[in-house]
DNA sequence: AAAGGTTTCAACCGCATACGT
DNA sequence: TACGTATGCGGTTGAAACCTT
């Protein structure tokens, strides 16, 4: 029997949300929290399905959400995670707890690819090392896979193991991401959307400037669908933060070394199973922390 | 100014996995 | 354990924005 879809294909919504479809979102989402997405349809009465509701809210409505301009920190941060990780975007998305993995995914695919491929094209003399690395990453891809797990499985026990230790240090001035990705930031969030809306659909706007006030501060409502969001320290280990704090001159050019080095571009997705060290550095991260 | 080409990114689709009964 | 359903994830699409000629 094959499986159902996700909702009657008759009678919903296609296509971009509008202000007032967002507006019901959130309000649902603040009163209900988010969840039980398969209920927002019928409890909003909006007309759309349960997948697009969740995926609006993940990828666009939620607070502590950044959007636009990625960092030179950022970009070296992906692309050292997508040489490590693969495309498992959800994953790199852990990382960047302000970003979404849609976000990423559309960055490196428009963007980091494209950069990254011009830098490859200059160095073709090490070919045949990208020739051999590639073949190993087919033959170990699932210990590859393996091996990530192991090392999210890590995390998420460095997380149960570190929670009492954040909740006593909830007080201290250093900002942790789970404090950004949560809902403190909302006010912000919601309040650049409604201008986003005043901006791009004028006749709509009065939607805008309704009664309703979003507060999101509510730190147990969480959202996040990546077991390390709030696990990372702003803290990086000094050999991982290196790569990433090279200033713009130096990163093109170590970037191509770093492409070079681990054949970025031998087949994208396939992680770089010739790359320990950096595996090594982001769990001495982690438990050093 | 207009036409055509290119780029960007929000949203969709289908499969995989988790979860509840 | 098996089955049905909900949710998560990654690949892909297509409309709008932007650029070039």
């Amino acid at each position: 029997m094959g499986r159902p879809p996700c909702c009657d294909k008759i009678g919903v919504k296609k296509g971009p949300w509008t202000p007032e479809e967002d507006i019901i979102l959130v309000t649902y989402i603040q009163e209900h929290g988010p969840g039980n997405w398969r209920a927002v349809p019928s409890n909003t009465g909006l007309l759309r399905c349960s997948k697009s509701c969740r995926l609006r809210w993940t990828n666009y409505l939620r607070p502590g959400i950044k959007r636009g301009n990625f960092t030179e920190h950022e970009e070296k941060m992906i692309i050292h995670l997508q040489d490590l990780l693969g495309n498992r975007w959800a994953a790199i998305a852990s990382y960047l707890p302000e970003r979404t993995d849609n976000d990423i995914k559309n960055y490196w695919n428009t963007h980091l690819k494209k950069k990254l491929k011009k830098l490859q094209q200059g160095d073709d003399a090490n070919n045949q090392e990208r020739h051999s690395v590639s073949e190993s990453i087919s033959k170990g891809q699932w210990e590859r896979r393996l091996q990530t797990d192991i090392h999210m499985a890590k995390q998420a026990l460095c997380e149960a193991l570190s929670l009492d230790k954040s909740n006593n240090n909830l007080s201290d001035s250093e900002p942790s991401p789970i404090q950004t990705s949560t809902y403190a930031s909302s006010t912000e969030n919601i309040a650049r959307l409604l201008k986003d809306w005043m901006k791009k659909s004028p006749k709509s706007s009065q939607a805008g400037s309704g009664s309703t006030q979003y507060s999101f501060n509510n730190p147990s409502v969480g959202t996040s669908s990546s077991p390390s969001e709030g696990t990372l320290s702003a803290t990086t280990p000094e050999g991982f933060d290196s790569l990433f704090s090279l200033n713009s001159d130096e990163s093109d050019e170590a970037a191509a070394n770093f492409i070079s080095k681990n054949g970025v571009f031998q087949d994208e997705n396939q992680p770089n199973l010739n790359n320990q060290m950096p595996l090594t550095l982001l769990e001495k991260w982690l438990f050093d922390e």
